[in-house]
RNA sequence: GGUCUCGUAGCUCAGCUGGAUAGAGCAUCUGCCUUCUAAGCAGACGGUCACAGGUUCGAAUCCUGUCGGGAUCACCA
């Protein structure tokens, strides 16, 4: 995965140690050299040191005057304390950037025969989308294109949580104080209309409650004896048992949630290729529970009900099937998870869930591993931190949640305000405008959630607009059409890209792009690895930053040398395919203009 | 209380499989558009890497402990 100067010059570098000292080292350190110093690569000699008894420096003018006479990709040296410091010839530059122009799928590897599904997003149907579950949807989706371009063929599954007492309790306000509304009577959008049926549930139940204690109730006798919770759990009851009224208002409040999600699905450019409802798997998992009890895997207690020990694993006891025969969260994920494998058989599972579930996806898949599962050992839980705000997490109820589809809508206006005031595309029609207010919009959102590592939790501050400057989507988007500005001059004045193949003396600004260019294929691979979109978003960035320097500092067109200019046109051309590729695997499209 | 996790600049984050003087962006201040898109570039300011020990030639990074934040330990999903 390595570039083609990174592999030559390991190679020199265990000859010169090799011909220099009669010895080879399993310590290697091979890194970047920092920027105070001269250099592309660095070798630390440190390591060495100790097995040949000599000064750290010594060792590294030795390796260096060997790498210059004898490696191809050396073209100078100088050694800081134990620091090799190798400076990379001009023509392994040229041949290295040529390799990449010629390539068709730059950072693409070829099919690895093996299959993954990612499942994200799964939403509950009762509520619309906030900033959390889009960071869920962006992750997945990102993970998704990242992985099929390490070569996977990828499943992007979604299972939606349909059913419920949560649900059963929108349906019932929407029963006693609906009065027939719809989304298109009200002008709602369908998750946001049944929302407002869960947010008026939830007043209604908390002044029950506040009044049973005022009665004399305790707070949790209370909270049992509401009357409208036992009414939202008859109607779940009555929904069970399949009850035609019960089952239509649940299939008109889900569509209209349905609907509702889809429109920001569409908004978002996120597609899932195989949905599952919980409606039709929740009851599915009791005969893996059976197959368990077999084979001495799960134990009965006196009630019925079903157990494993886990204390081994360095986890509980955990109840796997209720004494009455009905299954808990871990059933029905044992069962969809044994529906996954057959439906697809892949060869690896990838849950996007968020880390508040990391002790159940630990039992999961410690569960499946005693069932002896021959998936058991490919399952992974892409455990992502939460966005809280300044005030801490977001709950819905308390009316502190960040609202996906308002926060998406006001960024289109933010973008749409921007871009206006720069006033650089006068020329086009209102709907090319309202797609780029949208792309940058998008860009600048979706940027944002996955330009910090998953596994940590963010901080969103409602207060501060994201922004559209600096370490941002729409500043490697405007580097990408600054770039495609120049091919397209480059174009009408008919200059080709052409990379020399020697004779010619490669500028810093451009060794440092080719570097990073070079850097790609690798760290696609480490994302990959890794389940980290994060690790793209840095690379995108880190590339438009040093082709705007290179930009800054020398000119393209105007350069007396004609191979300057051709080649410097070829270098823009790389970076444009680079920086759409990167941002595509993070779902993030690029403008020609902006 | 047990387990897991995090603590890096005023703010948001990189760096963490040990390597040079700890890096970006935002914010504040200063320069740069008669030349390829200034949503840009250059510079200034800003740090006892929570704290204390240990391992080593070398620790933000590894180990131990302390303090502080978060999650979880449901017959909720």
């Amino acid at each position: 995965m390595a570039s083609t100067i990174e592999n030559t010059l390991k190679r020199d570098i265990e000859t010169a140690i090799q011909a220099c000292f009669h010895t080879t080292t399993d310590d290697f350190v091979l890194q970047p050299t920092k920027k105070d110093f001269e250099g592309t690569y660095t070798f630390v000699t440190f390591a060495l040191t100790k097995a040949l008894r000599r000064a750290p420096a010594q060792i590294g003018q030795a390796i260096g005057e060997y790498l210059v006479d004898n490696s191809s990709v050396v073209r100078g040296f100088n050694v800081v304390q134990g620091f090799l410091n190798l400076s990379v010839a001009h023509d392994a530059w040229l041949s290295e950037l040529a390799a990449i122009d010629t390539e068709a799928n730059f950072g693409t590897q070829p099919t690895n025969g093996q299959s993954v599904m990612v499942e994200f997003s799964s939403p509950n149907t009762n509520k619309p989308l906030h900033l959390g579950h889009l960071r869920n949807n962006c992750l997945g989706d990102s993970v998704s294109r990242i992985l099929k371009a390490n070569g996977y063929e990828v499943v992007k599954t979604c299972l939606v949580n349909d059913r419920g007492i949560h649900i059963c309790k929108s349906m019932l306000a929407y029963q006693k104080l609906g009065g027939g509304e719809t989304p298109e009577s009200s002008g709602l959008k369908g998750d946001h209309l049944a929302g407002k049926y869960y947010v008026l549930f939830d007043k209604e139940y908390k002044k029950q409650i506040s009044e049973l204690v005022a009665d004399g109730l305790s707070e949790e006798e209370a909270a049992k004896q509401a009357p409208w919770i036992s009414e939202a759990q008859e109607l779940l009851i009555l929904w069970e048992k399949g009850d035609a009224e019960t089952v239509a208002l649940w299939r008109k409040m889900n569509g209209w949630v349905y609907a509702g999600f889809q429109e920001t699905y569409n908004k978002m450019g996120i597609r899932f290729d195989k949905i599952y409802y919980e409606s039709d798997t929740y009851l599915l998992g009791k005969d893996i529970i059976e197959e368990g009890l077999q084979k001495g895997v799960f134990y009965k207690k006196e009630d019925n009900s079903v157990w494993i020990d886990l204390t081994v694993e360095g986890l509980d006891h955990k109840l796997v099937l209720r004494g009455n025969g009905t299954s808990v969260y871990i059933t029905q994920d044992l069962g969809t998870t044994e529906l996954k494998y057959k439906d697809y058989h892949s060869d690896r599972y990838l849950w996007v869930v968020g880390n508040e579930q990391d002790y159940h996806f630990n039992v999961l898949f410690a569960i499946l591993k005693r069932l002896g599962r021959p998936y058991a050992d490919e399952c992974f839980h892409l455990s992502y931190g939460m966005v809280d705000l300044p005030s801490g997490k977001m709950k819905s109820r308390e009316g502190t949640v960040v609202d996906a589809d308002d926060l998406l809508g006001q960024m289109v206006q933010t973008a749409e305000n921007r871009t206006r005031e720069l006033g650089k595309i006068e020329d086009f029609g209102s709907e090319e405008a309202k797609n780029l207010y949208d792309l940058l919009a998008l860009g600048a959102l979706k940027y944002y959630l996955l330009k910090v590592d998953p596994k940590k939790r963010m901080l969103f501050n409602p207060e501060e607009s994201i922004d559209f400057q600096g370490h941002t989507g729409p500043f490697v988007q405007y580097t990408y059409a600054r770039v495609r500005s120049i091919l397209r001059k480059a174009k009408v004045n008919g200059i080709s890209a052409e990379v020399p193949a020697e004779n010619y003396e490669v500028h810093p600004a451009e060794q440092e792009v080719i570097f990073h260019l070079t850097q790609y294929p690798a760290r696609v691979a480490t994302a990959g690895q890794e389940f980290s979109p994060a690790l793209i978003s840095l690379y995108a960035f880190e590339l438009a930053k040093i082709y705007n320097q290179f930009y800054a500092e020398l000119s393209i067109f105007a350069d007396p040398d004609p191979k300057a200019v051709r080649m410097r046109v070829a270098l823009s051309d790389a970076v444009a395919k680079t920086i759409r590729h990167a941002m595509g695997l993070l779902g993030i499209e690029v403008p020609e203009r902006m």
